[in-house]
This record gives C-alpha cells, structure tokens and sequence, in this order.
RNA sequence: GGGCUCGUAGCUCAGUUGGUUAGAGCGCACGCCUGAUAAGCGUGAGGUCGGAAGUUCGACUCUUCCCGGGCCCA
C-alpha cells in the first residue's frame, strides 16, 4: 500500500531544475567573471548603451597602496550599483575606475625600503620606483575590485601619473594662472636641520626631550597702560612706579626673536600680578585661571604678591601693544607687537598669553594670517639665523642658542622664571635630529581673490554653487559649506619628488616665470616626455625654444623650482582629465564617495573646476558611512576588530557582501565583522530558495504558447502579478533615490513574504495535481514566469553572479540579451491596477491570518498535522462573508491550504472554528475533500485527481 | 574644544505634516510538514523608541541639556 502512495508521486507535476540550492559562490563565481571578461561583456554593454542618454558617475580615485578595506568595499559596491541600475535602465553610463598614484605614502615607503642607497639615485630614480611600486597595486587593486563583481573600464583605468591626466591637470592650473588665482606666499612647515628638508607630518618621530621652560615679561607700551588702568587692571599707582607687562610662557627661546604678538583667548578672563622680582617691580598680566601657577614660578610667597581685584576678558585687551624685550622694530613688520585674540589657548600650562611667531609655529601662522602680520622667518636652509636678527644671534645654530637667549633676558630683567620641562616634541624620521617650523616660499591657489571679470572670488563661486548641487543626504551641503567659509587658502606646493611637478621657472634674481603660456607649453612638452622630463630636459626644451620670454628671462639663466603638487590638486582636476577629455558634459551627474570627501575630493574638485570653467563638477554628490565595529567603535587593526575585506569575498563570495551592501543604510555608519556579513547569507538563502522554486516549476512553460492573458487568471494569481508591480514600482523608486536597503528590504518581503509564505505555498496543489496543461496551472505558470522574469532583471544589479546563473537557468527569456547585465529592467504592466484591489486583499488576507490561528490549538493537541487536514467554519457578518464569497469560497480555502472553509453567517465578532476534516485524505493531493472515492477506478483518490490520472 | 552627523526589539530596517495598545523580515523558542528537503509552513516571546527635563490635551516624532558613537578640523 505504501508503494501504491508513492506512486502517485510520479503523476504529479513536480519542478524540475538543475539550479542548485547550494549556491557554491566562492567556486562559481570566478569561473563566471572569466567568463565575462573572455565574453567582453562590459565592452559589449557599452556598444549595446551606445548612442542612449548618458548617465556619467566619475569614479573618486582611491590612493593605489595597499590592500583594499570595506570601505573601498562600500564605496566600489554602490557604485557598481548605480552603474547598473542605471545601465539597465536603458543609459549609457561608463564607469573609468581612477588611482591616486603620486604622493608621500607611496614616496615615504620606496625612500624607506632603499635606506642609504637613496643616496646614490636621481629624482627620476627615486620616481621610477615610486611608479613601480604604485603600479603594483593598481593591479592589486584592479583584481580585488573586479572580484566584488564591479563592471568597468579595468583596461583602461585613470591613474594621475599618465602624461594625459599630467597635462589635464596642468591645463586646470594654467587657468588658474591665467587669472591670477596663483600666488607665491611663505608658510611655516616643519624643516628638517639635518637633512635640509621639509617634512609631512608623516615623517615626523615624537621623542620626549628636556626642553627650557620660560616664564618671561614684555612691556607694555605707554600708549597701551591708559587703556589697562580704565580697565581696573593697573592702578595709577602701579602704572607710575611698576613696570607694567604681558607675561607670556614658551619652551622655544630661540623662535622670541620672530615674535610678532602676544595671543590672549577672548573668552577667558586676565587678572594683574604685582610682585618684586630681582630688586624690580613688576604688574604682569596672566591669566585668572594660572595664577597659583604663575606665583609658584616666579617662587613668591604669600604675602609677596597683590592680584588685581579686577577680571578682564581678553577680548577687552586686543590691539595693545608692547615693547619686544630685544628688539626694538621688527625688520619685516613695523606693526608687530599687539595683542591679539585666538581660540586655542588653554589654561593648561603657561600664562594664558601666547608668543606669537607666525613664520615659526601653525597656529601662529593662522592667528597671523587673520591679523595680516609678517611670516617673518629669519632661519636659513642650514637652521641658523639671517642677518636680520640683533647682531648677538646673527648666524647661531637656531637650536643652540636658548641658553644666549635665557642669558640675555635674565641680564636686561625681563626673565621671569626659567625650568626645564620634558615633553614630546618632533624629530626628523632620517635625521634623527629634532625639527624646527620654519616658514619658507610656498605656492597658493588664492580663496578669496576676486577674479577678473566676475568680482567674486572662489569662496564666493563655491559657496553659491553648492545650492545647485544634489547632496546626498542633504546635509552634506550643511558640511561642505561650514568647510568651504572657514578654509585658508590653499597650499599646493610640495617638497617631494613623487608627483607633478608645479611647472614655475626662476631667474637669478628670483623672478618667477609662471604664466598660463608658460604652463600650457609645458604642458606640451610633458603630454609627450612625462613628467620625469621636468628632472631631465633643459627650460629650452620644456618650454620649446620658440617660446617667447618675458623681459627679464633668458633660457641660460632659468632654473627650474622642484616643487610638486598637492596630490589633492591632482585628484581635483579629474574633472577635467577623465571626464572632459573623455568629451563627457561637466558637471558630471554624480560623485559618490566616503564622507571625508567633503573636505577632500569634492572640495579639492570644486575649487579647480570653479576657477578653470566657472561651474561646479558634479550635479549630484552622494555621500556613505565608514565602517565600524558591531558596537559601533572606529575599526583598527590594533584594536582586533578589523575586518579583513578579502577574507570575506573569500570566504562568502562576492554577491554575499554585496547583498551586505545593499542592505545597509549606508549614509550612517555601518556596522560590520565577519558574523554580521554572515548573517546576510540567510536573506542569500531565502533569496535563492525563492528563485530556485520559481525556475522549477516552469520547467514546461513557454510563455509564447501557454501563457494566460491577465483578464483570464485566477484571483489569487492576479494578486500575485498586482504585487510584482507594487514591487516594480517600489523598487525603481528606490534605486532611483539610491536607497538601496529599501529596494533590498521590498525585494526581500516579497520573496519571504507574498512568494514563500503566501504564493508559492498555496500554489503547490495546483502546480503539482492539476493536468500539466491545465488553465488553472498555467495561470498561475504565468504569473510565475513573469515574477522570476522581474525579480532576476531586479536583482540583478545587486546579485550580479546569481542573477546570470539565474537568467542561464530561464529557457524562453523575456529579453533576447546574452547576458543578464544587457537586459532593461522591468517596467509596472500599466494594464494591472495594482492600487485598486489593496482593501479587498487586506480583508482576505487578514482573514486568512485568523484561520491559521485557528488551527494552532488543534495542532498542539495533535488532532491535526497540516493545514489540509483540518475544515474550518467561518461564522462572521455579512461584510466579512461577502469578501469571501465574491473570492470563491473554495480559493479562500486554497489561500489557506485547508481543506474546507464552510460559511456561517452571524453577528458579532467573526469566529474561525475550526476542526479536523471528516473527509478522506486523497492519497495524491492530500486534500480532505468528499469527492475521494467517487471514481471507482482510482477509490483512493478525489474526483480532480482521478479525471487527472485519466488524461495522463 | 569646534563644525557636521548618528543612537527604534539580538540583527537589518519601517515609522507620513506630533494623534488610538510602536511595525516588518531575519534570528531565537516551540510546533507542523516531509512532493522546494542541508528546503517549506505556523505560533510565540522580545522594545521604559540612548538618558533627563520642557512645550503640548497628546512626543519615537518639536526644544534644551546630558550620555555614547562617527567623520572632519583644532
């Protein structure tokens, strides 16, 4: 009897499908992106696209060192997304991966690995290297985006050491040049005494050193005590029989003689002290807060000092001047000596009163920029003084001479205290020795220069483009304005020799020949040679021989600078030389990158192409997260919570991370390690489970035979092609607005929801027991074929490897197209109004809730096993029984695979009573119906089975 | 320290202009099925919406402060 049950099973239209349930991504997919690549599908896309509207995302360049993270992950992924969602949405939109390849990591890294025998190179060898070593990664790099399954132009990427990209970016600049937005100006850097060099911060070592501590007075200028007494800070008294003073505190005596101001914070409030110090007495101005310290310096004790009764903010004490202890005019700036006001002064250690030397310090700098004081920087390359300080200093080693400097203040008194302090100060990473900030010559893109013919300047340009520009999320505009108002000017020049040379010419007297001519002819020149000729070739050569000097100039007396650019001026023309001389429209339509990016690239990008062609590069800029760890914490490698990005394509495959990816809400942060990237293969699972039914149970339809007009299907199965077009409909919404997560999100319910838990499961009877021809089966085959057809086309901008096993796995596709990547996405069928019917199936599908609930009780006292066992009585009113008659009693049945649904009408609350069929089980169809046993000749099985058996 | 920003169940996400007992899927627990089977179905337990004040008849949604993250600066 048991074999005769079994048999029944070979009469049933059960799927057929070699599509695997184990999908096996780490092995199949490679194969299938060699595939492509033999293929030339990417190359094939572009041809098919060509000619369509164009949609161009102008890759950021990531910098070409190292392997790559989840954040290039993350970024790359996205990308790929919109370039595809956007390509099969009938666009042409090319995605030109982009390196960073100059610049001091890769430089820093080559000069490391060399040790002493860079010694014996020349800057073209040192620069032949760094390009080896930059190339190197590029393909590294080029590899492992490919293996996250990004289509793109790999061949023929953008890399800012190509001579095509060098021009660009020197055709940018002498724009810039051209009108006036390049200037020559000094800026302290840190320098190196023993190499003669200037440093990044990266190559910079912090040692803790003893260095001298000094509390020292500064005399107030006469003009300036009036102003001090009105203030309640000095008494007349005082004032006639004191020396009044600004007390100030530095661990660097030799940078006193390039003070040019005293810096006080505007919101902290000064007090006077009035003591006696080696016979003399003093009122000096200090901070309220460092009082005890300031007493315990000077060593007096109680009862030795009077404090002013009075507080001053030190916003009340800006402008005044004073007397420097050893020099009575600075040479380069008769307006020094003044207080002034800056927000970075603590109460930490000192006096609350800062010495200022712009040329000398960063802060400085800033605070000296904002009052227009001198970079004064009277320190030669060897780190010794000029002749522009008093005749004791002239020519001393800088960093030797603090104990002159101590003596010389103890002997003229303005000494107050000195001590030794050990704290953590910058040495030079070859040297060994400690660094100096030391301002020298350096080149700016001006920010807020007017430039000709517009009377706006750049900060003016940028700040109103960014209203015509699309941030996304929106705040991003919030972001990169607040940076753009409060950004200096921009410091382009560097001391290095891996990147583009800045193309200045000086003669002997130090003239600099910079023009836009200038710039364009060796643009020229490098567009052939490189960049390298700029170490190799003559300023004839460069520049052409028939160039025309400028008065003044003579090619056997020019030398050239051996400056390099900012590798952010680089990277922010490649508006230019990617997207202009790919003769794509700037502004491009979209920049997608980190968040960073607000003050680097895309700010980096705007200033260029604002003073080059006037408009912004982009009309849209999307923005994403970084990613964390499960609790949120910043990743490092040496906190252990790292994630490893070509593990996990190892480990899980390419189409698991970029499900992960879709399924984040990118523009926070994202969450991430190996057990959340996991979790994303049980959506993989569900996702492919749902595919892998679909395929399998149309094994024999041909759409073009058996397909059922839509007027003709059965209810339920126009319930399912209503929900693939809300899912249509909703899905190309999101993409459109790049929200992935929420196109990922309907994808997802719809499989674990409308298909696995609803359709597919209440489809299994007519599928596998009507007659294989059947209208009721190919009705619902036709709603299948066209959900398998939406649902690859919909994920296939996401699931790039599955979706084309998928496609494989369709016999009569939809799209005559060789690859899945080729197809044009799905559009809403205007002829199904999906909105209408919504109320009448929430009122069925609620319904059916309520019967599913029903049968728990049964189940749990095992009077029941499935569903189909058991009859259910719906006693409810006239409103809830019309719902179910106007559907068919029997398919509301089938909605909730029982057996039988009875109606009773009655008022009150509707009540699902329900009880185990007292039918027989047909032993094909395992429904309880009456009709089992009606046909003699199958006593076993109900009446559609056995009219079934009959046609076999 | 400053600018921008985030904080809803174990996880990933929804929560329209402030309005009835805060939702979904997954995971988990329990049960069912064995003709999608290293699959499938059902039921259930999980949240003081980061915290505290305030505005309001009413706040996850508005305001202020605090706590904890992130990016960029200093």
């Amino acid at each position: 009897m048991s074999d005769d049950k079994k048999s029944y099973s070979q009469t049933l239209n059960l799927p057929q499908t070699s599509f695997a349930m184990k999908a096996n991504l780490v092995q199949r997919e490679p194969q299938m992106r060699k595939d492509w690549q033999k293929g030339n599908i990417y190359g094939k896309i572009r041809a098919a696209r060509k000619g369509s509207p164009l949609y161009i995302l102008h890759d950021g360049p990531p910098y070409a060192n190292g392997d790559i993270h989840m954040g290039h992950v993350i970024n790359k992924v996205l990308k790929d997304f919109v370039i595809r969602y956007k390509t099969m949405s009938g666009f042409d939109a090319p995605y030109v991966p982009g390196w960073d390849c100059h610049g001091l990591p890769i430089e820093s890294k080559v000069v490391t690995e060399l040790g002493e025998k860079i010694r014996q190179l020349s800057k073209p060898e040192i620069r032949g290297l760094c390009k080896k070593y930059a190339s190197k990664y590029i393909k590294l790099q080029g590899q492992q985006f490919q293996q996250l399954g990004v289509f793109g132009d790999f061949e023929n990427p953008y890399l800012t050491f190509k001579p095509v990209y060098e021009t660009g970016v020197l055709e940018v600049f002498a724009e810039l040049v051209g009108k006036g937005l390049v200037k020559k100006q000094l800026k302290p850097i840190h320098w190196s005494v023993g190499c003669e060099t200037a440093l990044a911060e990266a190559e910079l070592e912090y040692k803790d050193v003893d260095s001298p501590s000094i509390f020292v007075n500064f005399p107030v200028a006469k003009d300036s005590i009036p102003r001090l007494t009105e203030l309640g800070l000095v008494t007349a008294e005082q004032a006639q029989n004191a020396k009044v003073c600004f007390m100030i505190w530095t661990t660097t005596p030799w940078t006193l003689a390039a003070n040019l101001a005293v810096a006080l914070h505007p919101r902290l409030e000064y007090v006077t002290l009035d003591y006696q110090l080696n016979g003399r007495r003093f009122v000096s101005v200090v901070v309220s807060d460092r009082l005890p310290a300031v007493v315990a310096a000077a060593g007096l004790n109680e009862g030795q000092y009077k404090v002013s009764p009075n507080k001053v903010l030190g916003s009340k004490l800006e402008g005044l001047r004073y007397q420097h202890p050893f020099i009575e005019k600075n040479p380069t700036d008769k307006d020094a000596y003044k207080v002034i006001l800056a927000e970075y002064i603590t109460t930490e250690d000192g006096t609350g009163l800062v010495h200022t030397a712009p040329g000398h310090g960063a802060e400085d700098y800033m605070s000296g920029q904002k009052y227009g004081l001198a970079i004064y920087s009277p320190v030669k390359d060897d780190g010794s003084y000029d002749n522009t300080v008093p005749e004791w200093l002239r020519g001393k080693k800088v960093l030797e001479v603090d104990k002159e400097v101590i003596d010389h203040l103890t002997k003229t008194g303005w000494l107050v205290k000195q001590q030794k302090i050990t704290h953590s100060y910058p040495h030079c990473w070859r040297s060994k020795t400690p660094v100096i900030f030391r301002a020298t010559e350096q080149w700016f893109v001006s920010v807020d220069k007017e430039i000709p013919g517009l009377g706006k300047s750049l900060r003016n340009l940028s700040l109103e483009s960014t209203k015509n520009v699309r941030w996304i999320p929106d705040w991003g505009q919030k972001r990169i304005e607040g940076m753009l108002e409060s950004r200096p000017d921009w410091c382009i020049s560097r001391q290095r020799s891996w990147g583009l040379p800045i193309p200045v010419f000086v003669n002997p007297q130090g003239e600099a020949l910079l023009t836009k001519e200038s710039v364009l002819a060796v643009s020229k020149h490098i567009a052939v040679k490189g960049s390298d000729s700029w170490f190799t070739d003559s300023p004839e050569q460069i520049l052409g021989a028939d160039f025309k000097l400028p008065t003044g100039f003579s090619f056997n007396e020019l030398k050239k600078e051996e400056n390099i650019f900012d590798v952010w001026f680089e990277a922010g023309c490649s508006w230019y030389s990617v997207a202009t001389k790919a003769g794509w429209p700037v502004p491009v339509d979209l920049y997608l990158e980190g968040s960073d990016q607000h003050r680097g690239w895309f700010q980096l990008s705007l200033l260029p192409a604002l003073g080059a062609i006037g408009k912004a590069p982009f009309k849209a800029v999307l923005t994403h997260g970084f990613t964390v760890d499960e609790k949120g914490m910043k990743q490092s490698k040496s906190l252990g919570n790292y994630v490893n990005a070509q593990d996990e394509v190892t480990k899980y495959g390419a189409d698991i991370l970029r499900l992960w990816v879709a399924s984040v809400n990118y523009q926070d942060d994202v969450r991430c390690n190996d057990e959340l990237i996991g979790k994303t293969q049980d959506a993989y699972r569900k996702i492919r489970n749902t595919l892998r039914y679909l395929i399998g149970n149309i094994y024999d339809f041909d759409p073009a035979k058996n397909a059922v007009a839509y007027d003709k299907m059965f209810e339920i199965d126009k319930w399912a092609m209503q929900q693939l077009q809300k899912l249509i409909a909703g899905v190309t919404k999101e993409f459109d607005d790049f929200a992935y997560h929420r196109a990922f999100s309907l994808l997802y319910n719809f499989c674990s929801i409308e298909m696995s838990s609803i359709y597919m499961d209440l489809l299994k009877d007519r599928l596998y027991c009507d007659p294989a021809d059947s209208p009721s089966r190919r009705s619902c085959q036709t709603a299948l074929y066209k959900i398998l057809d939406s649902l690859t086309l919909l994920f296939a901008p996401i699931l790039v490897h599955t979706t084309e096993e998928t496609w494989a796995a369709i016999q009569h596709k939809s799209q005559n197209v060789e690859t899945v990547h080729l197809a044009i996405l799905p559009k809403v069928d205007p002829a199904i109004d999906w909105q209408a019917g919504e109320a009448k199936w929430q009122k069925l599908m609620s319904l059916r809730n309520a019967v599913l609930l029903a049968l728990e009780p049964l189940r749990r006292d095992k009077l029941i096993g499935s569903n189909q066992e058991s009859s259910v009585t719906i006693r409810c009113g006239s409103e809830d029984a019309a719902a179910i008659e106007q559907f068919g009693i029997k398919n509301f049945a089938a909605l909730c695979i029982v057996s039988e649904v009875k109606l009773e009408k009655a008022e009150g609350p509707t009540q699902m009573i329900a009880q185990k069929s007292a039918h027989q089980k047909c032993q094909r169809c395992w429904n309880y119906w009456p009709s089992v046993g009606c046909d003699p000749q199958h006593p076993d099985v109900c009446e559609r089975c056995a009219a079934t058996l009959k046609q076999l």
